[in-house]
DNA sequence: TTGAAAGCGCTAACAA
DNA sequence: TTGTTAGCGCTTTCAA
């Protein structure tokens, strides 16, 4: 009488395919792991049995022996502006398709997770107690971050948090010098922002980044807040014509406020580039549905997301790593003044 | 000795918590899994047992006892268009946050696979063998669906894909019939349409209604092809424009071509809705990023996705079932004729 | 180079 | 109601 239930019925298990190629569990075991210790008469033998029986290693029991789940665990929060984070923001479908891009191919899986708000801390011990190969941090808070940290080394973030938890980052501030640069040699001399949640470390390097390049030119600040969401790019793009109508230029912190931002402006009666002109940051999906299209900063994400998981794969990430990336201008219609139409 | 490494060192096991309560590790297995059969009195000493060790059960070792992992896949391609699944076409955001919603706050994962263009099939069987609770169908082709359909039948699909596969859908001809006909009501007699794929269902359903509807209006089909990205969109659009001068309307079959029609349209020195009213598909995020914004046809992407989670949950599936949901019009600025700035 | 055997942490059938 | 025990499918140590 078996006393628990097969796995997968039907499917070949390690003892069949040793009982069919006449070894033992254990010699098995070497050739399918590619270990040495087995003849190659034998490697020979138990590979066509694999072959015959349509052997396919169970990820479970070997999780369980090897106490090693082979999965990378990505964790985001749903509590956090902007609202909703998968599918909100486009910024993490190009996460995802970084980290998916590197494990393609391999037998690594990719598990998503999101943090309760009303029981994050919960949520984040579990998580770190259940993590396989390693964790990819989203858009933690910085205490959760370290709380996670803390509990399982075997974590990095795409964004820096706290400074003890390794973090794949850019140089924010130099590219919002380029950015605003980009505007000024428009001859932009009236250059506002919009920016992000102020509990959001990216946010406010953008921001601390426009405030250094504006008094390096010598310019008036002209900032506002729009929370990383298009409704509040536009809100914001709408306040700050009202209240400044000479603004020719917007450095706006994130695509998809700068989305909104564009429509606020010419709402107005102004003309993008023409009146004002717009950069975005990122260059999501939004930078290129706007209308006209946003210059913008390219973050590397898919890039930044692959090298992170490959990180992870490489074990021990030292407190405090860094790893920094280059951000690109993008040169769209939003900034353009060459052959619009009359 | 050892023989195994221990899965998670330093982790309390439920030998651990039987231990601590003075009981058997069934007792606390019961306890643990809700199961009848243990007393109040053994329930309470457990209970705090596994308050004070802080034992969480091992997902690992539990799915290889029950032979069932707590787990839903989600599957796409990675070889049809859009190119490059997640990150590109924002509807998979909406799938993702879907799903996550309803695996929120429960012990269920969620892990996400592509299939590889050089071996879907190899990796369709493997899915098939190593799937937990079921399998969620992103945007695989009808052939695809139906191998993993015969391996594994706790599969559905987010789309119609072949008649014997599960799968959540919406009525596409109503819905365009619903989009067309509101460009009618806005007194426009030249309405052309942008499509997707050829070999996407949901595509051709919507290439059919736009069809029929035009038919019932009596008046001429104008179609071009935009291959569901913003660049297929932008230039079918402006194809369509040179060769029509006189469309007044477009359909688009989903957002982001539409974002990028509205692009072609005003650089043509069009207005939108002005000369041209636009209405898209889906409700994504290129929606609210278009300028003017798009008016479209809502799709509940979410909902679907958590719906069709929540059935793989509630296990069989019938061959062929199919759930039907209602697809609403969102009017925007794109088809918003009153208070036009001047 | 090989195989026997002892686990990994849990569930579930059975006997008490 | 309880505990004993036999697995789930694999890895890995040890002895041969």
């Amino acid at each position: 009488m078996s006393r628990a239930a097969p796995a997968r019925p039907g499917k070949p298990t390690i003892n069949d395919v040793a009982r069919a190629a006449g070894v033992s569990r254990a010699t098995v075991s070497r050739v399918i792991n590619g270990t040495a210790g087995a003849s190659p008469s034998n490697r020979t033998r138990v590979r066509s049995a694999v072959a015959e029986l349509g052997y396919q290693p169970s990820a479970t029991a070997r999780a369980l022996a090897t106490g090693r789940t082979r999965a990378i665990e990505l964790i985001a929060t749903s509590f956090r502006p902007p609202t909703g984070w998968l599918g909100a923001h486009p910024y993490y479908s190009r996460v995802l398709a970084g980290a998916m891009s590197f494990l393609e191919g391999t037998d690594i899986q990719l598990r998503i997770h999101v943090l309760r708000a009303d029981c994050a801390d919960q949520d984040v011990d579990a998580f770190a107690e259940d993590a396989g190969i390693g964790v990819l941090l989203a858009n933690v808070t910085p205490e959760l971050a370290v709380r996670l940290y803390l509990r399982c080394r075997r974590v990095i973030s795409l964004v820096p948090t706290a400074a003890a938890v390794p973090a794949v980052e850019v140089d924010n501030i130099a590219a919002v010098r380029t950015a605003v640069t980009h505007l000024h040699q428009l001859g932009r001399r009236h250059i506002a922002a919009i920016h992000g949640p102020s509990d959001n470390t990216c946010a406010e390097e953008r921001r601390d980044g426009y405030r250094r390049a504006i008094e390096g030119f010598g310019l008036p600040e002209l900032s506002a807040d729009g929370g990383f969401t298009r409704e509040g790019g536009h809100d914001a793009a709408r306040e700050l014509l009202e209240r400044h109508p000479g603004i020719d230029a917007m450095f706006v912190a994130c695509d998809l406020m700068a989305a909104g931002a564009v429509q606020a402006i010419t709402a107005s009666g102004r003309r993008v580039p023409g009146d004002v002109a717009v950069i975005g940051f990122d260059d999501s999906v939004a930078a290129s549905c706007a209308n006209p299209r946003l210059s913008t900063m390219r973050l590397p994400v898919e890039e930044m997301a692959a090298e992170a998981t490959r990180m992870l794969l490489g074990g021990a990430l030292d407190s405090g790593y860094r790893k920094r990336y280059p951000v690109q201008l993008i040169v769209r219609e939003s900034t353009l003044l060459t052959g619009t139409v009359a």
